[in-house]
DNA sequence: TCGATGTTATTGTCATACTATTGCGCCTGT
DNA sequence: ACAGGCGCAATAGTATGACAATAACATCGA
């Protein structure tokens, strides 16, 4: 493996970076990524027994301290069990949490299918729709103030990453707004799925598309604002699925 | 700590048994679960810095290994974030995974509040109603069967534990029917909130509640039949906070 | 044939030592 | 008096080697 001095860091980076994080550079977190890429791929498959131990200390070049933390991680997220004398199991992916960070992350890494997009969408519509309707019955003056100002902000932006900055902002804040912790909570999903979608395609260098995606927001912040929630849903629907639309079209354009 | 022979299992078992999980009982997940329901029932603040490894040994009784994949696992879950000479801070809330299911499970074992059985309805309806609908339009014929043959288990149910299983497996059946991995990865929060609306109050004991919990499903699983979005959407819609409400006026009785 | 039993491979736990990181205070030079 | 660098020390990170617990499997016995 590259135990060399200039160890690659993986390109997951691009995604933490837009997202203000920071995370740790460490040996675990290299084993972590590298099994957790590995068994999300297929690599190895549900219900495989990985190696043992032995053999993965072999291939990593760690010590079973770094080892058996990683593998405990991966367990946490449901990737994976561990029994004494059986060996590390794959779970099926019905286990895996795929509202994890790391996990999501570990689909993007392996240039996400339409069809996995499709599914993020369909899901962000169902919670989403459901915080906007939410924020529209409860929230406060100032909150929906911020999102008007957030809209502008979008209007502006001139880089596609300060674009995707705005529009994540805007969906945190409605989510918080919502007044619910588990809508909260699914900003890691938000975030990969921007992240993914102006990859792809950024509205930012279309004026036509710039325009429709700012209005579609727009619609939304009004109609929390004026705590018409049944306008809230159908706003957020566009929202969303218009930009995978976006992002889909340009994939299918691509091939 | 308890350190003796007959050490008490959490009691996140009744939990565990009636979702047929197998958890391990090992140190780690003691740990584990002593310094999970510390964190989220407040006792460490978020933000606040935990006691340092050497302390916490001291306290756990156990060697460093289980204490550091106990903190690793936490650290999985988004609760926690370690880091050298700083020592390792309680995340805020918005970090933390709440669609995990040992997440989940710390707060129920906390006795969950009514407003927190509230948001975990807000999302379920946001989500599973989203999921009834592609259901509907994706669905095959086996599964729609099989939907309905659930239907009929409920209502035959003695038990409130037989009844919630097969009320569990209802809406195990619907995420699996929209072909949508995430609407299946979420069964952990399905679990949850039923245990908890039956542990508080079963249908199965009261014939009017029995009649309109089964006649709810039943709706849901002949909308989904049919290919009707739209009903479907209602039907989950109304399952769900039938199910909700039962359990706060049971609750609400009660105080 | 089947059931008890020992063997052994694999994960689980322990103890200790050393390394890397980084906040904080000291110390220096201006 | 102040700014900036420099090292101390506290804390998590990593390494190593040993032993304990578990459970599939082969082996033996009835």
């Amino acid at each position: 493996m590259d135990r060399s001095g200039g160890r690659a860091r993986h390109s997951g980076d691009l995604i933490a970076s837009l997202s203000g994080r920071n995370p740790a550079r460490n040996l675990h977190s290299d084993v972590l990524w590298e099994l957790g890429l590995a068994i999300v791929s297929g690599q190895f498959a549900e219900g495989e027994i990985l190696p043992p131990d032995s053999d993965l200390l072999d291939r990593f070049g760690v010590s079973r301290t770094v080892l058996r933390e990683a593998l405990k991680t991966l367990a946490a997220k449901g990737l994976i069990e561990a029994r004494a004398r059986i060996g590390t199991r794959v779970l099926p992916r019905n286990r895996w949490n795929l509202f994890d960070a790391d996990v999501l992350a570990w689909f993007f890494e392996l240039g996400p299918e339409v069809g996995f997009l499709r599914s993020l969408a369909e899901v962000r519509i169902g919670i989403e729709i459901e915080a906007a309707a939410l924020a529209a019955e409860r929230s406060a003056p100032e909150l929906s103030a911020a999102l008007i100002a957030c809209v502008e902000q979008m209007a502006i932006a001139e880089t596609p990453a300060e674009f995707a900055r705005h529009d994540l902002e805007f969906h945190r804040l409605v989510a918080e707004a919502s007044g619910n912790p588990f809508m909260a909570s699914i900003s890691a999903l938000v975030e990969m799925a921007l992240t993914a979608a102006f990859t792809i395609s950024s509205p930012v260098n279309d004026p036509v598309a710039l325009g429709v995606t700012v209005g579609v927001h727009r619609r939304i912040a009004e109609a929390i604002r004026d705590g018409d929630s049944h306008a809230a849903r159908l706003a957020m629907r566009d929202a969303i699925s218009q930009g995978f639309d976006r992002a889909a079209g340009r994939m299918e354009k691509d091939v």
